[in-house]
RNA sequence: GCCCCGGUAGCUCAGCUGGAUAGAGCAACGGAUUUCUAAUCCGUAGGUCAUAGGUUCAAAUCCUAUCCGGGGUACCA
C-alpha cells in the first residue's frame, strides 16, 4: 500500500466512524516547510456540513485513534490543515527498499497491454527539420515512460508515400536530373529545390545513366528511398528507431480506403457534390462539412488517415498515442468522428498535442519550408551538438508552449544545459563509490538509522517519490516532469555531496550508511535518466 | 470572424485536478576550493503572476470580458 494509501485510509477511517459521507477532499504534499509533508483540507471542506470551526474540526481528527503511529504523527494549523508528518523511520524502509530492488525500484511489471504510439510520420520529401526534432523526441520519450510503466510499446511512423506531394518530390528530382544531363524540361510548379535532390540525381545518374525519361518509376521509388534512408539515419544519431513504417499506399491496395467510403455511404454520412465526396461532419457536430475525395479523384488526407486509424484500433491497442504539430489541432478530431461513425473504439485514443518550434538565427526568426530549402536539418544539429543536449532541450519546455530555439545560443547555452547538472550528480557518485571501495574497504552491518541530518532526509524523500513521479509522467504523457524531477534530485544530492562528507575513516558505519544513500541516488538518477534516453557517464 | 496555445523575476521557463510565505536556471553582486571531481555549494538582490470583474473559507491556478504574442482556419499534408 503506498504511503497516500495509508494516509487516506486514515481520514476515511474518521469518517466512517463518525458517519459522514463525504468525498471532496484531497490530500497534498506541502510546499512550505514547518507544517509536515502533507496535508489535507478535509477540515476546511467539511465546515459547512458539521456547522463547526474548520480548526476545531482539524483537530479532532488529529485526535482520532492512529494505528499507524510508527509512519505518520498528526497535527493542526490554521485556518484548518491536517498535516501528517511522515517519520524518518518509514523512509528509511523506502531507501533500503531502493537498495535491494536496484534499477528495479520502481517498474512497473508487464501490464499485458499494448500500446502504440505514433510520432514523427512525417512524408519523405526532405531531410528532417530541427522542427521535427521536437516531435522525434517527444515521441520516443513517451514510448519509454510507457514502456517503463509496463507497457508493450510499438513505435510506429506513418507516411503518405502516395499522395501529391510525393508527385512533385519524383517531378523535381526529374527537374534536377534533367538539367544536369542537359535535356530539356518543365520547372515543377512548387517544386522542392533543395541541395539534397541534387546528390539523389547524382546518384541516380551513377546508377542508372542518363537515359531516363520523365516517367520513369525511378524517380518516384529511388527518391523515396534514399530520403527515407536519411531519415532514419538522422533519427538513430539521436537514438531513436521505429518499429513500424505503415504507407497510406498499403490502405489502398487492401482496399479499406474504399470501405470506409462505403460504410459511410451506407450510413448516408456523405454525399457527392461538384465532383467531390463529402463528409457530413456539420450534422456530428462540426461547423461545415469536409472534403473525404476531391473532385480530382484524390483523396484528401483526412480519408486515409481515418482507414489507418481504424486499423490501429484493429490491431487491438489498448493505447494508442498520437504525438502531432499544432497544424494538425484541428483536423484529427474529424478522424476521430470518422472513427466513431465505423463503429471503432475510440476512449484509448490519446492526442498529445506539441506547439510549433519557432528558429532564431542571427536573431531573427526563420520561417522554414522543406520546399523553398531554407531549414535547418536535424543532422546539422547534430553536428554542433550531442544527442543528450539535444534531446533535453526539446523537452525542457512543455509541449504546450512554443520553443524558441536560437541557433547562435544553442552551443553556448548547451554548456549550461541542465543535463550536465544532472550527470554530474551522477559522475560524482560513481567516483565516490571507487573512492570508497579503495579507502574504507570495509562494509559494516548497515544501519541506515545513521541517516538522520536534514540533507541526507530530504534527499531520501525525493527518491522515495520516484514511482508515483512515474504515474503522474506517464498519466499526462509530459516527460518534462520527469526531467524536473531528476533536476530536483540532483540539486538535493550537490547538496548533501557539499555538507556532508562520505568518505570518513572515524565513523565507518556513518560512512557506510551514506555510501548506500549515494547508491540509491545513483539507481534512480540512471533510470530516470535512461528512460529519457540520456547517456549517464561515469566521469566527466 | 471562428478555433487552439501562451502572457509569472532583467532573460528562458516551472508551478495551473484551487490550499498556507509564488520557484528554478541564466544574467548581476558577495562568499566557499592544498576538493570524497567547483560542470558544485552557500548567500544578496530581483514579482501588481497581462488587465478588470466573478466564484470560494482560500485564486498564479476555476469562470467571464478585454488587451498583447504565436499557430490554425484548403477539393495541401
Amino acid at each position: 500500500m503506498t504511503l497516500h494509501d495509508l494516509m487516506k485510509n486514515f481520514i476515511q477511517d474518521y469518517l466512517n466512524v463518525n458517519k459522514i459521507e463525504f468525498n471532496d477532499w484531497s490530500i497534498n504534499p506541502n510546499t512550505q516547510k514547518g507544517f509536515g509533508d502533507y496535508s489535507s483540507n478535509i477540515a476546511l471542506k467539511l465546515t459547512k456540513l458539521l456547522k463547526k470551526s474548520p480548526l476545531e474540526i482539524a483537530e479532532e481528527i488529529t485526535n482520532h485513534h492512529n494505528n499507524k503511529k510508527e509512519i505518520f504523527d498528526l497535527s493542526a494549523s490554521k485556518p484548518g490543515f491536517v498535516n501528517f508528518h511522515i517519520s524518518n523511520k518509514y523512509y528509511i524502509q523506502i531507501l533500503r527498499q531502493i537498495i535491494a530492488e536496484k534499477e528495479l525500484f520502481g517498474k512497473q511489471k508487464k501490464l499485458n497491454q499494448k500500446a502504440n504510439v505514433e510520432f514523427v510520420s512525417c512524408n519523405p520529401t526532405g531531410p528532417l527539420t530541427v522542427g521535427h526534432g521536437r516531435q522525434a523526441i517527444l515521441g520516443d520519450m513517451i514510448s519509454s515512460i510507457l514502456s517503463w510503466q509496463g507497457y508493450d510499446v510499438t513505435r510506429e511512423y506513418y507516411y503518405n508515400d502516395a499522395g501529391k506531394q510525393m508527385r512533385i518530390l519524383s517531378e523535381s528530382c526529374y527537374a534536377k536530373y534533367a538539367s544536369k544531363v542537359g535535356v530539356a524540361f518543365d520547372e515543377p510548379e512548387n517544386g522542392y529545390i533543395g541541395g539534397y535532390l541534387d546528390e539523389i540525381a547524382d546518384k541516380i545518374i551513377d546508377k542508372y545513366g542518363k537515359d531516363l525519361t520523365k516517367d520513369d518509376t525511378i524517380f518516384r521509388t529511388f527518391t523515396e528511398k534514399e530520403i527515407f534512408k536519411d531519415i532514419e539515419s538522422s533519427l538513430k544519431n539521436l537514438g531513436i528507431k521505429f518499429d513500424v513504417f505503415s504507407k497510406e499506399g498499403a490502405y489502398y491496395k487492401n482496399g479499406s480506403i474504399d470501405n470506409v467510403l462505403s460504410i459511410l455511404e451506407e450510413k448516408n454520412l456523405s454525399y457527392k457534390k461538384d465532383g467531390a465526396i463529402w463528409f457530413k461532419t456539420s450534422e456530428l457536430g462540426k461547423e461545415e462539412d469536409k472534403v473525404l475525395v476531391k473532385s480530382s479523384g484524390e483523396p484528401t488526407y483526412r480519408l486515409p488517415d481515418i482507414a489507418y486509424h481504424a486499423d490501429k484500433v484493429d490491431r487491438g491497442f489498448d493505447l494508442i498515442v498520437d504525438v502531432f504539430g499544432a497544424d494538425h489541432i484541428d483536423t484529427y478530431p474529424d478522424v476521430i468522428l470518422g472513427l466513431k461513425c465505423l463503429d471503432k473504439k475510440t476512449d484509448h485514443i490519446k492526442v498529445v498535442i506539441h506547439q510549433f518550434v519557432t528558429i532564431k538565427k542571427g536573431g531573427e526568426i526563420v520561417k522554414m519550408s522543406t520546399r523553398k530549402a531554407n531549414f535547418i536539418t536535424l543532422d546539422e544539429l547534430h553536428d554542433e551538438l550531442n544527442s543528450d543536449v539535444i534531446r533535453y532541450f526539446f523537452i525542457m519546455r512543455g509541449a504546450n508552449s512554443h520553443l524558441d530555439f536560437d541557433l547562435d545560443l544553442a552551443k553556448d547555452e548547451s554548456e549550461k544545459n541542465p543535463v550536465y547538472y544532472l550527470q554530474y550528480a551522477n559522475a560524482r557518485i560513481s567516483n565516490l563509490l571507487i573512492r570508497y571501495q579503495k579507502e574504507i574497504n570495509e562494509n559494516p552491518k548497515i544501519d541506515l538509522s545513521k541517516l538522520n541530518e536534514k540533507d541526507e532526509i530530504s534527499l531520501i524523500k525525493l527518491l522515495s517519490k520516484f514511482p508515483q513521479k512515474m504515474d503522474e509522467v506517464s498519466e499526462s504523457l509530459e516527460p518534462r516532469k520527469l526531467a524536473t524531477y531528476l533536476e530536483e534530485v540532483a540539486a538535493a544530492y550537490h547538496k548533501f555531496y557539499g555538507n556532508h562528507k562520505v568518505i570518513n575513516h572515524d565513523d565507518i558505519n556513518t560512512s557506510f550508511a551514506r555510501k548506500q544513500l549515494c547508491e540509491a541516488t545513483q539507481i534512480i538518477l540512471k533510470n530516470g535518466l535512461s528512460i529519457l534516453g540520456i547517456s549517464a557517464p561515469d566521469r566527466m
